[in-house]
RNA sequence: CGGGGUGUAGCGCAGUUGGUAGCGCACCGCGUUUGGGACGCGGGGGCCCGCGGUUCGAGUCCGCGCACCCCGACCA
């Protein structure tokens, strides 16, 4: 599997990003055109991501359900934006049990439509609100290009969909949910993300406001790696979803939605990755630890696997992989288990069995630098230390990397000029005008509105040169 | 959908003027190795992307398809 040296990033960085998948045993590619197979390893990531994002819905008041694959191609013309969003990526089941279709079916990309549909049947009185349901489930886009995770024909995600009474409430679920997304960005993938809200060009088709995490990425790309959109009443209105108030009113609800897929995986990928391979955070990596024996004879085996045996009951409630394979080196080892990105090493050899030790290696910080003698006893909080190093150094580095990377432009020029090697944060007027332009003559595109800015600030438009109210980021991405 | 590239063993590739397919890695067996990608010996594995031509003979030459990858436009 990984025999020979990996593509540099520097060298180039897509290359270096499809080995880092394939050779890491992420994924692989399906025999449809844009398809992945998510393989074991990917999948365990996802897993451990989706265990941590389902328990901060869970804490915010929301249930899952599974809504159906199939939907109505009529659902799909009932939202003006919606429609012309998403009609040119529909994938349209026609045939069905060899039988033409008395109306087509779509396989859903979102699923707005066929929820806004339920909800309309379910919600009749203010006493029904709020509705906080959220899914799992796999969507399809034909999407023109494709790559690994990035931008899949099929990808899975979760989505939640909610219907409130107000408005008021309805955006206060946006930015939770946001919130959401950008604390476990932060705080389990290490990956620092920017809050804000998009642009009317770059907001979701039938959204009122769109708002998004934004990450940088290892060639300082960025990348969209959450979204949280208030739909305002577009969507109960298209689909009737309406409901009786304390005064025996008839209103339309306020709904929201709000997504994050395995693209992600992508940005802990394109975040943390080095010329050796993945970096996984300890607190989602699928193993957080690797062993690896060493001995050169049956007397040192028996000796070293005791040790082993020991090491392993001591960390039993940390994610654990033995590598016990004798059929090839610890050399090919530490280079296999680093491109697959395993936050932390534990070697043990006959000089560990004699001194009650284990040679710890750091993933984060390649060669001797990173590596330390730990004691066998009482080994668990030693380790336990090591990966919360382990994780801030992650998010760390990563912040520090994006903050560098990010510069003011105070003029047009000064933009086209950081653009090339980074994000600008300018002063932009808000006219759809100047973004496309922008984006037009340089590639890049707004990526957000930070919510972090000082409020009442002003300045002049980076292309324009009138009054701007607010900063945005523009960036190449993905 | 435009531009570029590639289809030969699981993967990466070679294959001369057209003569009936090979190398490295991986895989299997045996032995020696094992603290930063070990080595020796012996094995198994092929509708050469598909369909038509040309030819005594096509992996190779000529059409026409198809697929995938990369770069753009589109998008999470």
């Amino acid at each position: 599997m990984a025999d020979e040296k990996l593509t540099s990033r520097s060298e180039n960085y897509s290359e270096w990003y499809n080995q880092v998948v394939l050779r890491a045993d992420m994924a692989d590619y399906a025999p449809v055109r844009g398809c992945m197979v998510v393989k074991p390893y990917g999948w365990a990531l996802w897993e451990n991501m989706q265990k941590e994002l389902d328990r901060r819905f869970k804490e915010t008041g929301h249930v899952n359900a599974a809504f159906p694959l199939l939907i109505p191609k009529s659902f799909f013309e009932k939202e003006k934006e919606h429609v012309e969003g998403f009609a040119p990526e529909l994938a349209v089941v026609t045939i069905g049990g060899g039988q033409e279709l008395e109306e087509p079916l779509v396989v859903r990309p979102t699923s707005e439509t066929v929820i806004g549909y339920m909800y309309s049947k379910w919600i009749k009185s203010y006493r029904d609100l709020p509705v906080l349901i959220n899914q799992w489930a796999n969507v399809v886009r034909w999407e023109m290009r494709t790559r690994l995770f990035l931008r899949t024909l099929e990808f899975y995600w979760q989505e939640g969909h909610t219907a409130h009474s107000s408005d008021e409430e309805a955006q206060e679920e946006t930015i939770r949910m946001l919130d959401v997304y950008a604390d476990f960005a932060i705080n389990e993938a290490a990956v620092p993300v920017i809050r804000g809200i998009k642009s009317e060009s770059e907001k979701f088709a039938g959204a009122v406001n769109t708002y998004s995490i934004e990450a940088m990425m290892g060639d300082t790309k960025a990348l969209q790696a959450g979204t949280s959109h208030n739909l305002g009443q577009n969507f109960a209105k298209a689909f009737d979803i309406k409901y009786l108030d304390q005064n025996n009113t008839l209103q339309y609800c306020w709904t929201t939605s709000w997504g994050l897929s395995t693209r992600f995986i992508g940005a802990i990928i394109m975040t943390h990755g080095d010329d050796n391979g993945l970096i996984l955070p300890p607190r989602l990596a699928p193993f957080q630890i690797v062993i690896v024996p060493i001995y050169k004879n049956d007397e040192e085996r028996s000796a070293v696997m005791e040790a082993v045996d020991n090491v392993q009951k001591q960390l039993k409630d940390f994610r654990v992989k033995l590598d016990d394979r004798t059929e090839v080196t610890p050399g090919y080892k530490y280079h296999e288990w680093e491109l697959r990105g395993v936050p932390l090493r534990l070697e043990i050899g006959p000089k560990d069995v004699e001194k009650g030790s284990v040679m710890a290696a750091r993933r984060d910080i390649p060669g001797k630098p990173g590596k330390s003698f730990l004691l066998q006893e009482n080994l668990a909080p030693q380790v336990q230390e090591l990966l919360d190093t382990i994780q801030a150094a992650m998010l760390k580095r990563a912040t520090e990397f994006r903050d560098a990377n990010i510069h003011p432009a105070n003029s047009y020029d000064e933009l086209k000029e950081i653009i090339q090697n980074g994000w600008a944060e300018s002063w932009w007027c808000g006219s759809s005008e100047c973004e496309r332009k922008i984006k037009e003559e340089t590639k890049a595109t707004t990526r957000c509105i930070p919510l972090d800015q000082e409020k009442g600030g002003h300045g002049k438009c980076v292309y324009c040169q009138s009054d701007a109210s607010q900063k945005v980021y523009f960036s190449k991405a993905y």
